[in-house]
DNA sequence: GCTTTATGGCTATCAGCATTAACCAAGGGA
DNA sequence: TCCCTTGGTTAATGCTGATAGCCATAAAGC
């Protein structure tokens, strides 16, 4: 082969799309290198390391997350939108476990960090949700950190076991679309 | 018995408390053997191998985690119940973050499991705290799924990140515990 | 008290993975 | 044409989990 074949981004993107499939703790430096066709030392070349790697495909896959998101909440609102942004959370988390796997216990450095910045802008579109809910400013910082608790719960537990929930597993998250809907407090506009 | 320094249950409860200390990412079976003044090889003849290991001290964490729960739901009812079980809950998390990140990701093999039975004893407790509360039995799967998926992301969250929330993490804790009561329906007896 | 035995420790060793060093080949600009 | 940057290679290192096989000692039986 010629020169030149592999960017840094070919190889993040490989290795989200394997960390899919085989899972992320079984994502090695040697098993990317071999579906990329190249030696295990050649990916130093485009990435510092596993960590960066890792790093790297959290940050992809919060970015995805935010964009799959914020298309869903478009001319959406109140109830809607918080039914759209809980089964596009869902949606993505359901069919990438590896990468969502890779968010979870990231570390993110600071504001200078893409990863920040992408994780701002998933709080962002839930925190949109929520204003448009009729949740007050003061509320809004517990208000999130709870939500953010329960779809990242949903999230680990989806990409760790796979849910061996028994079969009803949607009429589930439809029920947990409405524990929210009445826990959350001053809207107007509610589901059922 | 022969001449027995070290036992099994020694080995996990040290095991366990290392990750508290270290973090679970950073056990080792060397690590954990420096700890016991022992060589790394000898941890075999009590615990079959890393992964043996992690399992129990998933199983040890769960188990500790259900008495806790058990104990702090004496003689409560409806929401004093609620309230009580989430701030056991996360008092447990905070004090023990390494062994709770041990039963994330830990695989349950079967009814046959310790890990199994520890885990029906909390899930158990949640669903007392349910029933009490007036839910219904035909939503109590859907109920107790979606309070898992709550405590398990403040977990995660918690013994991750340690959050990095501003201070008033106290405060965001006692909202979480009004928006399950809130969002949880059929009760007559409410907080606030 | 002496022998037997099994248990729990040890040293030595291997295998797998991440990582680094040192080297080489192609392609573009001087 | 020459150089030098770039992206690949092979070789080697270090760390960690795991196994094999040896050794010491305490408990059990005579």
């Amino acid at each position: 082969m010629p020169r030149g074949r592999l960017t840094a981004a070919d190889v993040v993107r490989a290795g989200a799309e394997l960390a899919d499939e085989i899972g992320y703790q079984d994502l090695t430096m040697g098993v990317l290198a071999q579906r990329l066709g190249v030696r295990t030392p050649s990916l130093y070349k485009h990435v510092d390391g596993l960590d960066d790697l890792r790093h790297r495909i959290a940050t992809l896959a919060t970015t995805e997350l935010g964009e799959a998101v914020r298309a869903a909440l478009q001319g959406k609102a109140g109830s809607d939108a918080l039914a759209a942004f809980a089964r596009a959370f869902g949606a993505y988390v359901t069919a990438h476990p590896g990468r969502y796997t890779a968010t979870t216990g990231a570390e993110v450095s600071g504001p200078g960090d893409e990863l920040y910045d992408a994780s701002a802008r998933v709080l962002d579109s839930m925190a949109a949700v929520l204003r448009g809910y009729g949740v007050e400013e003061g509320e809004m910082v517990h208000a999130i950190r709870t939500l953010r608790c329960l779809f990242h719960g949903f999230a680990a537990l989806q990409s760790a076991n796979g849910f061996q929930w028994s079969g009803d597993a949607d009429e589930s998250f439809e029920w947990l679309i409405g524990f929210v809907d009445r826990g959350l407090p001053g809207a107007d506009d509610r589901l059922t």
